[in-house]
DNA sequence: CCGCCCTGTTGCCTGTCTTGCAACGGGTCA
DNA sequence: TGACCCGTTGCAAGACAGGCAACAGGGCGG
C-alpha cells in the first residue's frame, strides 16, 4: 500500500545490503532511495543506517525501526484478510514453511482441499528445516511452520503438536517386506541403506538413538532429499527410513513402522509466531490442518 | 510523521462525522480529503465510510481499519520512545487519565519527581471517572489509568491494585477532630455533609454501603469538585468524606478514618490498556507510581 | 411544492514533492 | 595507482496533493 512506500524501501535496503542494491531490485534509483532514507531520518531524529564502505547496516535504532515496520505490515495484512472476510468472499494469503517430509501428501493434499473451497486465497509454501522455519516465522516470512523435531523456542506458539513414528521404506519385493508388523532397528542395519543428510532432522534422530546405544550409522546412501532416497528404494533393494506423512501411497512401495523399543517417535508441531495474531485465511487453514493431523495421529 | 498522514485523515473523519467538518479542523479542502479517502478505499478494495447525507460514517471494514491506523500509531510512538532512550537522553510523552481524586497530591508530586530526572518528557493529564477512563484508554488517549472503583473490563490491564480506606475530613477546630482513631459511619451522620456528587466513584461507595443498612443519605452540600468540598470545610464546620490519596496536607485540615465495618475500602488500579505495550517513558512513570503506590499502601 | 442548506464529488489549475540522470567524493582491493 | 564499489548531490522532468469553483443529491422548513 501507498503509505508504506518508503517502509518498504527501509527494510529492503536492509536486506540487500547496500541502496544501490535495493534500488535496482526496486527499479528506482539509488538517488529516489538515499533521499528517502534522509528524510526518514530526519523525521525520527536519528539515523537508522551505518554508513559503510561496503554499503548500509541498520544500527540499533534501525533495527527497532525495522521490527515496527514489519509488525506494522503484517498487522495490516491480517486487518484486510478480515475485512475480505467481511463482505463473505475469503480472500488473503497463506505462507507456510513445512519439513521436506511434508511437501510430498499432507500439504498438497491440505491446500487443495482448502482452496477447492476458498479458491481467491494464495498460498506461498517454503521447505525449511527446524531451525530456519523458526527464523521464517520471526522475519514473517511465514505464517505458519509445520516441522519436526522443533527447536524449543520461546517465540514458537504450538497450535498442534503430535508425533510420528519412523517407518522402514522398501520396494514391496525386499526381503523386509515379507512379514508383518514392527521391525527391530537392528533388522535394518544389514541391509543398504539410503538415509537423509544431516541436514534433516530424521537423520539426527536416528543418529542420537543410534549413539546411546554405541553403533555408527554407515549408510549406502544419503541424500537431502527425500523424495530422491524414495525413487532410490523404488529402483534399486535400497531400504529407506521416512515418517509416514512423507509416504505416497504406491502399490510399489511397502513400509513398516520401527520398534518403540529401538526409536521413540518423532515430535511434530504446527507453530505460529507467539504474539501474532494470524490472517482469517492462516488461521483457518491452521484450523483445517490441525484437524487432519488430529485424524491421522488417532 | 509523514506516510500517516491519509490515515490520520481516516481518523479525523471518522471523529468529526463529516468531511467538511473534518477539513475545516485539518486545515485543507474537502475535495483534497475526499480524494485521500477515494484513493484509499480504492487500495483497500473496499469502501470503508458509508455515505449519508449528515456526512460520514465508519462501516465495519472502516472500524476495522481504524482500530489498525490506532494500534499502528500508538506502536510508532512506542518505537520512537525506545530509539529516543537508545540516546541516552529520555524523550517521550506520558498520557494519564486518573480519578479526582489524585490530581491534588499524589499525581502532580509524581510528574514533578519523574520530570526533575527527564525534563524531555511531556505529560497529559486528564480527569476521567471510571468508565470515560476506560474509554480513555481504549481509544489510545491516556496510556495508563489511575482510578478508584474500576469497572470490570477485559481491556484493563491492571499494573498496581490495592485499597483505600476513606476518611472524614473537617476543619481541626471541627468537633469530630477532637477524638483520634476511627469514625464510625453513623456519627458523621449527625453533622452537616458536603459530599461529592453522584459524578464520583466515592458517593455511590458510600451510598452503597447506606442503602445495605436502610439509611438515606442527605448532604447539606453536594458537588461534583473534590477541591470545592475541602475549601468549604476549612470554611464552614463541615464534614467531607475523601480517601487519603486526595487529601493535602494542610495543618488547618484533619482527617480521621471511618471504620472498617461501616466502609469497605475502596479499590484502586493503575490500569493500561489490555495488549498494548506503553512506550518507554510511560512504563517507567508506571514503574514509579506503582512505587509511590506501594509505600502509601503500606 | 419549492427553495435553502447541508452533504460528497468532480474538472481544472498550481505548487510541492518525488524521481531519474549524470556527476562527484570517498572508500576498498588488486 | 587504477578500477570498482559505495552513498550523495544539482538539476530537470514528472507525479501527486491541494485549492477553487461548480455540480448533484438528500433533509427540512416555509
Amino acid at each position: 500500500m501507498k503509505h508504506l512506500r518508503t517502509l518498504a524501501y527501509v527494510t529492503e535496503i536492509a536486506r540487500a545490503g547496500s541502496i544501490r542494491r535495493a534500488a535496482e531490485r526496486l527499479s528506482i534509483t539509488p538517488s529516489a532511495l538515499t533521499r528517502q532514507i534522509q528524510d526518514l531520518e530526519y523525521e525520527l531524529g536519528t539515523p537508522i543506517f551505518e554508513r559503510l564502505a561496503q554499503g548500509m547496516r541498520l544500527n540499533a535504532a534501525g533495527e527497532l525501526f525495522v521490527r515496527h515496520i514489519r509488525d506494522q505490515m503484517a498487522d495490516l495484512d491480517r486487518v484486510r484478510s478480515q475485512i475480505a472476510d467481511l463482505s463473505g468472499v475469503r480472500r488473503g494469503h497463506v505462507a507456510l514453511a513445512c519439513s521436506q517430509a511434508f511437501v510430498t501428501q499432507v500439504v498438497p493434499e491440505e491446500v487443495e482441499t482448502y482452496r477447492a473451497r476458498f479458491p481467491l486465497v494464495g498460498f506461498t509454501v517454503q521447505v525449511r528445516d527446524h531451525a530456519q522455519a523458526v527464523t521464517a516465522l520471526a522475519t514473517f516470512e511465514a505464517d505458519l511452520a509445520l516441522i519436526l523435531q522443533p527447536p524449543p523456542s520461546a517465540d514458537l506458539h504450538p497450535l498442534y503438536s503430535g508425533h510420528q513414528t519412523l517407518r522402514v521404506l522398501m520396494r514391496s519385493d525386499h526381503a523386509l517386506a515379507a512379514e508383518a508388523g514392527p521391525v527391530r532397528l537392528r533388522d535394518c542395519l544389514g541391509h543398504a541403506l539410503a538415509l537423509p543428510d544431516r541436514s534433516l532432522a530424521i537423520r539426527h534422530h536416528i543418529e542420537q538413538a543410534l549413539a546411546r546405544r554405541g553403533v555408527a550409522l554407515q549408510p549406502t546412501v544419503e541424500s537431502g532429499s527425500l523424495e530422491f532416497l524414495r525413487n532410490l528404494t523404488l529402483r534399486e533393494g535400497v531400504i529407506s527410513l521416512q515418517v509416514p506423512s512423507g509416504i505416497p501411497q504406491d502399490p510399489r512401495l511397502h513400509s513398516r513402522p520401527i520398534d518403540g523399543r529401538d526409536l521413540t517417535p518423532m515430535a511434530l508441531v504446527l507453530a505460529q509466531l507467539r504474539g501474532r495474531s494470524l490472517s482469517v485465511a492462516a488461521a483457518k487453514f491452521a484450523d483445517q490442518l490441525v484437524a487432519r493431523l488430529n485424524r491421522e495421529g488417532s
